[in-house]
DNA sequence: AATCGTTATTCTTAAACAGGTATAACGTTC
DNA sequence: GAACGTTATACCTGTTTAAGAATAACGATT
């Protein structure tokens, strides 16, 4: 025990993305959005699952589809239901891609968190 | 070269820091400010070499210190030059575990960039 | 053609942040 | 003890950001 006290006071953390020329294309958030519309059908409804106004949502997503040459996420107002959203298959492709650089990124941290001995 | 097309419109990229349950203690920019405070021995002449004002550069700097328990920075005030700064041999360790972090979350981004085949 | 729930967009206000300016405090050097 | 250059701190202001409110547009369904 005496040995490892001291530990946890400080941890290596961060943050990671995907860019586009334009900056930011899509980060955790982003992504999660996605798969939030990707199960709901909808970006009201992802945006509530996910405690965020619509208009935000929208505006992310907005923001993806305008730096990525072709769309995310794909959506239709009007008709049944009011209307819907889907994400695209580039859009499955990026949220797998990022997944992948996740899971490497948080195995770093880990990793890195065993230097800590101060 | 055909089949080179289309890269590089996607990258992966991220920031990294270490932090105290406080919060961020240090990123690349205050690592940057630390090291230049090693080099010129003051805040006031590290500020000016990073172009950032003396004010932010203290509040950095005064936040570090504060989340740390020992203190990465000291400075003294009068005296021969008007007064001075250091980084302690905490401060020191610190610089050194950022790079050796860093260095490695590095090779994961260049390494992630060879999966964009879009 | 009225209803429905969603998408799309604008406007306005509040809060947070950034950054400059000014100035006091300090201790060695001369 | 005056000068010097730096540390330390308070104040003020313009800018950016966040976020709600309100509303128009839409098309299948009935």
């Amino acid at each position: 025990m005496a040995t490892l006290k001291n530990k946890l006071t400080f941890n290596a953390d961060g943050r990671i993305w995907i860019s586009t020329p334009q900056g930011k294309l899509v980060g955790k958030g982003r992504i999660e959005l996605m798969e939030k519309i990707k199960e709901l059908g909808s970006i009201r409804q992802a945006a509530l699952a996910m405690q965020m106004s619509y208009r935000q949502a929208w505006q992310l997503i907005d923001d993806m589809n305008s730096k990525a040459q072709t769309p995310l996420v794909i959506s239709n107002r009007g008709g049944k239901g009011g209307g819907s959203a889907s994400v695209t298959e580039k859009g499955e492709q990026l949220i797998a891609l990022f997944h992948s650089f996740n899971k490497k990124f948080q195995k770093l941290l880990a990793g890195q968190n065993g230097n800590f001995i101060f």
